[in-house]
DNA sequence: TCTTGAACCTCTAGTTACTAGAGGATGTAA
DNA sequence: TTACATCCTCTAGTAACTAGAGGTTCAAGA
């Protein structure tokens, strides 16, 4: 039996955290004290658990929400949750091969810059001047832009 | 003298997104037509390309904002342009050393899964379990799992 | 000149995964 | 009993946009 400060304390995840996570239904609403304070068992820890590390390798909460309700039935075949830890794994490749461009060109520009005024400043010229990359960092979308926030 | 697709069209950034730019002033109002459609310059195409470039190397708006406030001084010390830059270039190598401990730890939870049914998941248990980790993926506080969005 | 369809306008609300804060109730140790 | 920590609910804010409603203007063809 665990207040939400001591199961906080357990897992990892703040408090406020845990009651989002309630709230939008990816963790079970729990008993209650006479108070009206939530009370949690060990069962809650271990979802709790599993949330925060599915978060922690960069799976999106609507997937952690998949996975839990796989995990649930334990006779099915497990292709479903390969299938998603797949596709996590790809998207974490995606990232890399764009993350690694990023930090090349940002190495370079900042390598080329001999420190002087604005007006001759290395940084400035190539952030205006895409051609004066090595080009490799542009093989994103808008779209990709806009997913980086998922893992 | 372009209307604010073609500048779209030739900067690749879409026209809700030059819109949104304008409004939280990291464009300048343009002018307008009699209709009241907005009308741009090489000026503004020239912003909007630093903007954009940027982006793609992932600084933040703010930083953005602040570069081109900069890059407007240009008898300045460039300094303050290099501390940016060099906090991006930081901010991008903490990502990649997280991104390739989930990398590697996805990996190795697909590569042991047996592809049998629910109950003897690999996936599953490691997700239940951070000790089935090599847990080098754990050295990331939950201000890291926010901050992902940044680049 | 008229019409039609693309492109433009403003405004609001939604996205992800939380965090911060207000204003108040409850639990616990001295 | 008295602090004080911890808990409660609720609303609003974060980044960087995107989507959609409902309406206006522009440009080209008949």
């Amino acid at each position: 039996m665990l207040s939400i400060g001591k199961l906080s304390g357990l897992t990892g995840v703040k408090v406020p955290t845990i009651r989002y996570y309630e709230q939008i239904g990816l963790l079970p609403k729990p008993e209650r004290n006479e108070g009206g304070q939530r009370i949690y068992d060990n069962t809650s820890r271990e979802r709790l658990n599993f949330i925060r590390h599915a978060r922690e390798l960069g799976f999106p909460l609507d997937d952690i929400r998949e996975l839990l309700a796989l995990s649930d039935d334990p006779d099915q075949s497990c292709e479903a949750i390969d299938a998603l830890a797949k596709r996590q794994l790809a998207e974490v490749e995606h990232r890399l091969v764009r993350l690694n461009a990023l930090h090349k060109e940002l190495e370079r520009m900042i390598a080329q810059c001999t420190c002087g005024t604005v007006q001759t400043c290395r940084v400035i010229q190539v952030l205006g001047d895409h051609g004066l990359c090595e080009a490799d960092h542009r093989t994103m979308t808008s779209h990709d832009i806009e997913r980086e926030c998922l893992t």
